[in-house]
DNA sequence: TGTAATATGTCGATAACCGACATATTTAAT
DNA sequence: ATTAAATATGTCGGTTATCGACATATTACA
């Protein structure tokens, strides 16, 4: 069988780097762009900082959990941007989260039947 | 009107505090028991190390999210056990972090309508 | 001309977590 | 009776992701 993936030992993410990896899901995607799709996902509750972002590129890089592609953006003055995209892994990784979140939801609401919500 | 309570400022929980803050939401514990019950809670998944138990256990009082009562159990050899339970601001911030986290399910399933697991 | 937005990056501090170690009591097995 | 496992609480040093502040260059616009 395939060499398979254990997208568990990723788990959890920290809130920025669930929304990294959430905002270049469906496309790729520049640092700043990741930024301001992050704020715009959270409603305007989430604003990266500098820091976590070029941060978490990075680890996510060394992780092979995204990658960095061409930008289709213009080149302009020979400086290319840099765009992101998640692999194969990184797309299982998410997914494992997104299911990770679930189970808390459901195990909580099982736990406490009062809180409806 | 009442001093509202900013449970924001104590979001996002780390996995393991969420589990602890749930592990007494219905009843008091003590340590050991939350270590067995967040076991319990998790399916085996998640065990809780010392370090992070009693250090949580620590803040979480410093912070009001949970108060030390006095413990049913037979008290014993003088020796009365920790117990503790959640304050109203504990309860309030569980809540809180339930909901952002079905905030995240619901905006990670609208940005990936594909993965409808 | 200048200023705001775009875009990428570094650095030091902080906070929560983890595993390892330590220790005492209680229960159950041999 | 002795031992071993489970119960119970705690400390310590190390690691890691995050954060805000700082730095810098380019592009768009007023």
């Amino acid at each position: 069988m395939e060499a398979a993936i254990k997208t568990e030992e990723f788990l959890p993410l920290r809130e920025p780097t669930f929304f990294i990896l959430l905002s270049i899901s469906n496309q790729k995607k520049h640092g700043y762009a990741i930024l301001q799709d992050t704020e715009s996902l959270s409603g305007g509750k989430i604003k990266l900082s500098n820091g976590t972002l070029y941060g978490a590129l990075t680890r996510l890089l060394d992780q092979g959990l995204i990658e960095r592609v061409p930008s289709d953006e213009p080149a302009a003055s020979g400086k290319p941007r840099k765009a992101y995209q998640l692999t194969r892994t990184g797309a299982s990784v998410l997914q494992a989260e997104i299911e990770r979140l679930e189970n808390l939801v459901r195990t909580a609401r099982r736990h406490l039947p009062e809180l409806t919500g």
